[in-house]
DNA sequence: TCTCTGCTCAGAGGA
């Protein structure tokens, strides 16, 4: 049986002596059922003594097999032979992190701080491996390497690669896994090797490694091609038990495969390409699968790389996998686990890592020396400034924070049931699978029939979790999502019974902010981080008295564009609701071209980045590069969005040699956008941003413009910490000055803008004109006189005596249809209303009464609708987190135009004074 | 049971 729970104490490692002759144990107390049962004391025996070593109380536990071990009078269990000791199982580990944890702990932190960035090996690895998947597939070889050499030529070119080089040395890496696979053929076409695959997969219980035969045997156009009853490749395995994840190159017969495209002489793979192997293995252990041998393929082990050496030159070099090795593995992750726990940092001495020959020692020697960490190393340099030092420590514990609730949401992927996921709106379940089809370079293209109307965080241009139903023992491939309707349209690497989809976590905005801090505090300029670390005020530069002013007609957007040229560190515009941000931001960006700049323009959202881009284009400024994935890019950017695709000279002058990039600040800190360089990064939607999340686009640019309304939503952080503020925020705190307000609103009426203005902008906002101030319903050729008089002025409140249920009330549900009606009958278009709420449970209450747009406020958030109906929900009191940001509120209220009607329960909005003002305001 | 966008995912290597 399975023993689990929290840690109570951990006892010593001792020796006693046994009829086995003496043997190291640790007895450990933990309370079971999820911390729920009586205290039991578990003895760790042997090797699992090293767990017992790196455990804490606190810590959760949980030990396989365990075994039933009621000593003196005492009620406690053991470990068996059988048994695996798991630290923390919730905290996922990568496979790839196992691996560089063996090499040596430091590596594996230092991956973590600062990513791998662009190198050439890396990259024609990539390559490679994409081949080998494809050759598995039954793709022409040649085909499949114009193809792949030419998907990275993006990457290639920045690196100064040419395509027929990189394809030559592609080619020979191929020619050894070609000449291994064929030899595989021909042991089965002897006869007994094709007929143990189909046994080895029918016996292992698991249908899912079975079936690849269906796959249409397409692999003949390749000639000695795969036998596709016998290979897989690319197969994704999360593991609830031992808390790892990770994708296999493939699997033949059920074991795994691992490609290497180096060089490897010795009769023995690699220990950590072992190691990495076995995780695999014992992922695919605990399903079910008998797996006893790991394989590595070394793709320069050929004749023609031999040169002047000697030595093993077979490409395939086979281990087998015991249970010791795979205790191993385990214990080597409980270790990860355990110093992600306490949140230590890695020294090198907690495994035998050796310094001599390693490719990072000079950057480990800087990183330990500049924040004063120990390493076996050694340190270069002085130590950071202390803020600094601190700063990185308090945003890395942060960091940390956000990922383990990144992973609370993998564990909702076997913790709850399919009914608990799709009511979670996670997952679509119950789908009917209608086919399977390869649509080229080994892609496969799954349609499934929805035949529920139900509703998921899902959406087109997603990248979800396929799978046989059950994403976490089943059959699951990351694919993307194509079409959602009726019918589910998804594009995998491999063909999966399409009957769930699930929404997949991930943790690369955890990294990406991880290497942003980094690139900022170790590779930062230091004049920068004197402003930013409060040493020094920022500073700015003559301004030209006699100029002809930017904007003429608006004298703070006209400050705001003066501000952003002559900053010499950063500039800061605050823009309420309907300012004219976004012409603003367009307006700086030209003018810094003008200057002789380098733009970056960068936002949160892709829809942020499209609308600046789009009002730039409408000053006449079309020399803009936008960069981002197809999907993300709008319909009519598409034009001017880089396609990293081709001809690497070509694309990777296309990328230099734009005046204006355009991105999400996501894509800034992916591997390309951080080898650029600019003047000055423009940021958009800065207040909804993390401080990492910011600096990812500031970190490529000298100057910096942060544009936001840190009175509107804030980041959107699963963790309670520091990353809940903006950098605009903290910056604007700190440094009114440096900051300009668009005080002149073009969106709402007097009537509408009042409240907001006096709540959160000091009554400082106000109407631009005379025609924004006073405009109403009868400008839409609404005769007032047709409403409900309780919808006759601007502002209006209406209480339906509803009840909140969950996270809706049906019979607000039902006024709100009816306040819509009223609007629509009374002659407004009903593409000009729109209806607000702060649950999806509500959102989806009301989209089932309306045809008119409904969404959450957080959706909203940077458009408006001529009228606005905003739905509250609560009753009796206001007891829900969603209610103590009144910036929601600001927001909600801010999109209407020229009308806005509020439904809700007066009782419960007067019960806090906040709400009690506004219930004021609206009914005045 | 509060709100939720990004990003291909994860992994790709050197001696």
């Amino acid at each position: 049986m399975n023993v689990r729970g929290p840690l109570l104490d951990v006892g010593e490692v001792r020796q006693v002596s046994t009829r086995y002759g003496e043997r190291d144990l640790a007895e450990l107390t933990l309370r079971p059922d999820g911390g729920a049962g009586d205290p039991v004391t578990v003895t760790l025996w042997g090797k699992w003594t090293h767990t017992a070593e790196h455990a804490e109380e606190g810590m959760e536990l949980l030990v396989t097999d365990a075994e039933r071990d009621d000593y003196g009078d005492r009620e406690g269990y053991t470990t068996s032979q059988e048994s695996y000791v798991v630290l923390e199982p919730d905290f996922l580990v990568d496979v790839t992190d196992i691996r560089s944890w063996v090499q040596c702990p430091r590596m594996y932190y230092l991956n973590k701080l600062s990513g791998i960035p662009l190198n050439y090996p890396v990259v024609k690895g990539t390559v490679v491996h994409e081949v080998f998947g494809d050759l598995l597939r039954g793709v022409d070889l040649e085909d499949s390497i114009d193809d792949r050499v030419a998907e990275a030529g993006l990457e290639l070119g920045l690196l100064g690669m040419e395509r027929d080089e990189v394809a030559d040395e592609v080619r020979r890496n191929a020619a050894a896994i070609e000449g291994w696979l064929s030899q595989g053929r021909l042991s089965a076409a002897d006869g007994a090797d094709g007929a143990d695959g189909a046994d080895a997969a029918a016996t292992t219980g698991d249908s899912t490694l079975g079936d690849w035969g269906d796959a249409d045997g397409d692999g003949d156009d390749w000639d000695g091609g795969p036998d596709e009853t016998e290979w897989r490749s690319e197969y994704t395995l999360i593991s609830p038990t031992f808390g790892v994840k990770g994708r296999a190159d493939a699997l033949r017969r059920g074991q795994p495969v691992e490609l290497k495209t180096g060089k490897n002489l010795k009769r023995e793979p690699r220990f950590q390409d072992k190691v990495q192997a076995a995780c695999y293995a014992l992922l695919l252990r605990e399903r079910g699968v008998e797996v006893d041998t790991g394989t590595l393929l070394y793709t320069k082990n050929t004749a023609l790389d031999r040169g002047e050496e000697s030595g093993d030159l077979s490409p395939a070099k086979e281990f087998s996998v015991g249970k010791g090795f795979l205790d191993f593995v385990v214990r080597q992750r409980n270790e990860i686990a355990a110093t992600e726990f306490d949140m230590t940092v890695p020294t090198g001495y907690e495994a035998d890592a050796k310094c001599e020959y390693c490719f990072e020692q000079d950057t480990c020697m800087v990183v330990s020396g500049r924040l004063d960490q120990e390493s076996k190393a050694g340190q270069i340099g002085q130590p950071l400034p202390e803020e600094e030092r601190t700063y990185f420590e308090e945003t890395y514990r942060a960091l940390e924070e956000e990922r383990r609730e990144t992973h609370a949401e993998y564990r909702k992927l076997w913790e709850q049931t399919a009914a608990e996921r799709a009511a979670d709106d996670r997952a679509l379940i119950d789908l009917t699978p209608l086919s399977r089809e390869p649509i080229g370079d080994g892609r496969w293209r799954l349609t499934a029939r929805k035949d529920s109307d139900a509703v998921s965080k899902l959406r087109e241009g997603d990248v979800a979790l396929a799978s046989d139903g059950d994403p976490a023992s089943g059959h699951a491939e990351l694919g993307r999502i194509e079409k959602l309707g009726d019918e589910v349209v998804v594009e995998t690497d491999e063909p999966v019974e399409l009957r769930r989809l699930d929404v997949y976590p991930s943790e690369l905005s955890v990294s990406r902010m991880h290497t942003a801090v980094h690139d900022f505090v170790l590779k930062g300029d230091p004049d920068r981080k004197d402003v930013l670390f409060g040493r020094r005020e920022p500073a700015f530069g003559a301004r030209d008295a006699d100029a002809e002013p930017f904007i003429d007609n608006n004298e703070a957007q006209n400050e705001a564009v003066t501000g952003a040229v002559t900053a010499e560190d950063f500039a800061l515009v605050h823009g309420p609701p309907g300012t004219g941000k976004t012409y603003t931001i367009a307006r700086i960006v030209r003018a810094l071209v003008d200057r002789g700049n380098r733009v970056l323009l960068s936002a949160f959202t892709n829809r942020a980045v499209d609308n600046a881009l789009e009002a730039l284009r409408e000053q006449g400024f079309d020399d803009a590069l936008r960069v981002g994935t197809e999907t993300g890019v709008r319909g009519d950017m598409q034009d001017i969005r880089l396609v990293t695709r081709g001809e690497p000279n070509d694309r990777a002058a296309t990328l230099n040699s734009a005046p204006v990039v355009a991105a999400t600040t996501s894509t800034c800190g992916s591997r390309t956008m951080r080898e650029q360089e600019f003047d000055v990064a423009l940021v958009d939607e800065a207040s909804q941003l993390t401080e990492p999340g910011t600096l990812a686009a500031v970190n490529l640019a000298d100057r910096f413009v942060l544009v936001g309304d840190h009175q509107q939503l804030p980041p959107v952080v699963r963790a309670e910490n520091r990353l809940r503020e903006s950098l605009f925020q903290r910056l604007i705190e700190d440094h009114p000055d440096a900051g300009v307000m668009l005080d002149r609103q073009y969106r709402m009426s007097q009537r509408i803008q009042a409240f907001s203005s006096r709540e959160f902008y000091d009554g400082k906002l106000r109407p631009a004109t005379p025609e924004v101030a006073g405009q109403t319903l009868a400008d839409l050729g609404v005769d007032t006189a047709d409403l409900p008089p309780e919808l006759g002025d601007g502002v209006s409140f209406v209480d339906p005596d509803g009840a909140r249920e969950g996270n809706a009330n049906p019979v607000e549900a039902d006024r709100v249809a009816a306040v819509v009606d009223a609007y629509v009958a009374a002659g407004v278009d009903p593409d000009d209303i729109g209806v607000i709420a702060p649950f999806r449970a509500q959102v989806a209450e009301i989209g089932r009464r309306t045809d008119v747009t409904v969404d959450t406020v957080d959706r909203f958030q940077g458009s408006s609708e001529e009228v606005i109906v905003v739905s509250f929900v609560a009753t009796g009191d206001l007891d829900s987190p969603v209610f103590e940001d009144t910036r929601r509120v600001n927001v909600a209220l801010t999109r209407a135009k020229k009308a806005l009607c509020l439904v809700g329960d007066a009782e419960a909005l007067a019960s806090e004074p906040f709400y009690a003002r506004m219930l004021e305001w609206a009914r005045r």
